[in-house]
Parts: C-alpha cells; structure tokens; sequence
DNA sequence: TTTCTTATACCGTCCAGACGGTACAGTTTC
DNA sequence: GAAACTGTACCGTCTGGACGGTATAAGAAA
C-alpha cells in the first residue's frame, strides 16, 4: 500500500480531519491540502462537499458489514467481541473506528444524514438479538457500546481499564436473562 | 413566565436550532429570526457567536448541578434516577435535556468546547460513585446513559419501553458487584 | 513511425454568496 | 432619561463551486 489511489487518501483526509478537528473546520480546502491534492483535483474526484459526505457514508456502511461478519465469527461471541471493538477502538487505528467518529461528527453536525447511521446501528442491533437470550440483553449492551463511542466521539480518554473487565460486564448485563429456549418471563413486546 | 427576557430568549433559541437543526444551521439571522429579535438586539445581548456558546456552557453547568442535587436527594436513588432521566428526558421537554443535546452537537462540532461538558460529566460520576458499590456499577451506569444521550442526540426514537425495566436494568448492573448492603431486595436511600 | 484523438487525472484562478461583525441613528419600554 | 431594543447599511473574510487549462498515457489513423 505504498500508495492509494488519491480518491482513497482523500476520503481518508476528510475522515481525519472530521475526527480530529471536528466539522466546524472541514472546507474543501483543508482536506484537499490534508491529501496533497489541489482543490481542483479533490473536486474531479467528488464533484461537491455532499459527494464527499456521501463517500465517506458509503464507507461506513461497507466496513460495518464486514465488521458484522467478522463478529458473527468471533469465537469470543457477539457480546463480547462487541463489547472489545467499543472499548479498543478508542485507541487502535481500525479503519473502521475512524470511519465511524467522523461519521457521528457528520451525522450531529448535520441530521438528516442519520439515516445510513442508522442502519447500521439497526444491522448491529439485529446480529445482537440473533446472539442474546433476551431483548434488554441486547438493548443494554448496545447502550453500553454507545456509550463508549460517546465517549471517544466527545474525546475522553480511552477507558482501556474496562478491557480487562469485559466477561464481567457481559455477565452482569445477561445476569438477569431467562435461560435459552423462552422469552421474557413477564412482558414481550413485538 | 409569560415573557422571558430577550436575553433568554435568545439563548433558548440558539439551544433549539443546534438541538433540531445541528451546528451547520446555526448562524446570527437564524438565532435572532426564531427569537424574534433583530441582529442588532441580538448582538446587544450576546457581543458574539462565541458569547453564544459561553452562554449555552454556563447554562449548562448552572441546569447540570441543580439536577445533580435534584438525584441526591431522590427517593429511588442516584442510579435510578439519572436512568430515569436519561430516557425519559428523550421526550420530556426539560430544559436540561434541551440544554444537554445543544451542547453535544456544539462540542462535538468543535472539540475545543469540550472541557465544560467533561466536568459536567465528571461531577456526575463522581456522585454516582458515592452512592453504588464499587466502580463497575457506576461505570455501567454512566455508559448506559452516555449511550441514550448518544442515540437522543442521533435522532433516534425514544427507547420509552426502557422505562418500565429501570429497576431490571439497576439490578443487573449492580448484580455483580461486592455486597456490602442489600441492593437488590429494594431501594436504598444514603 | 509519426501524428491525431481521446480519456484520465489533475492544477490554479476566479467569483457569487454567506457569514460574522461593526456602526449608528431612530424608537419603544421601564 | 436611561436601558433595551429595531433597522439598515456596510465591510472583510471565507467557502463552495465553476471553469479553463495542463500533463500523460494509450490507442487509432496516417
């Protein structure tokens, strides 16, 4: 990879300066100077700021597939390789986990590009159901992933400590789950 | 309360466009449009879109420690309460919430305003770390809620059902951790 | 083999419009 | 009569985007 296509390093720039600087300072300029690419070369590759936006929800959308599929895979389980990927990615540089910071920088900067966001979230939601004993099973690890994007979306130091307490935290959110076969001994909801 | 002051005025309506519409939309005429003020009153009363934002953050810590007193003196307990509010302020039009969402879609369009939500947050935990037992427990609380706030502030529908599994939820989280009272028999008060 | 054509991948300049902010004179409200 | 505005006019800067030009390489035509 000594050297990827301009098209890549410019949506690259456009990710990390969205993830680091924030909305507020992402102009056609930055990123094409970020790139080493004239802003008239950065627009012959995406004609238009929303061009740009609309490459980088692409992206999201494909590495959360693949993510997906990795997790479906994990021989630690859903929850936990979920859980992992929330907690590590503060710090390690997964494309995806970029991919994902300059997308919530994008999606609150600017609401009505919430729906591919949505989407995803709404596909991790599903894996999850497909993996848990119960609703609030799924529903409280995802609300704990969030949070952990949150965080690192908001800039807070990693919570790397949280590593080492990963079986803990998936045992206590599944503490209360009904065993395998049925569902929610009280309320279901359709 | 039938007329706020302009001043107020202003500033709420600076909180509803960054809180519906998002940072990208906020602009002087915007502000002074939806407060019913001319541009000249609405620099008379804020000398700058910097005052604006200062103006937000200093509401927002004032709301976030009134609030914080509000959860230490609450009958079902810190923990419940500040789940409580984390869902139901996704719907309820408290100005806290208001205030809350404001200010994430501002700090998170320029990182550079994050420290007065960093000690808000920080002040949060540290409360709920006197009233839970051990650091876990407050750990998951604050995730949890970082998580709702993180999907209010996407967009996303209100998890209202969550309401009614508040004391499943505490219980699960707290589940694990070293019994030095009893937690999940009923509510404990300090 | 030289020339012409076409496609791709850029560069650099220019411009209209938006935005933040200033200035200030006039008007209403307390 | 002061404080709290309104309204208008204006300025400098930045930004997105349009546009025309350039370099290069690969084929097709002569």
């Amino acid at each position: 990879m000594a050297k990827p296509s301009a098209r890549e390093r410019i949506l690259g720039s456009y990710e990390v300066i969205l993830a680091d600087r924030g909305p507020a300072e992402i102009t056609l300029d930055a990123v094409a100077a970020h790139a080493g690419v004239s802003k008239g070369g950065l627009l012959y590759h995406f004609g238009s700021k929303d061009a740009l936006r609309d490459g980088l929800l692409e992206r999201l959308e494909r590495l959360t597939d693949d993510d997906l599929e990795r997790a479906r895979t994990a021989p630690e389980g859903v929850v936990r390789y979920y859980l992992r990927s929330a907690i590590t990615d503060v710090t390690s540089d997964l494309a995806l986990h970029r991919t994902t910071m300059a997308a919530i920088r994008l999606v609150l900067n600017d609401p009505t590009a919430a729906e591919v966001s949505r989407r995803c979230t709404e596909r991790t939601r599903e894996l999850m159901l497909e993996h848990v004993e119960d609703r609030l099973t799924a529903e409280l690890v995802m609300l704990v992933g969030e949070g952990l994007y949150m965080r690192a979306a908001l800039g807070e130091e990693a919570t790397e400590s949280l590593l080492a307490q990963i079986d803990e935290i998936a045992d206590r959110i599944e503490a209360g789950a009904p065993a395998k076969a049925t569902i929610a001994a009280g309320h279901r909801k359709n």
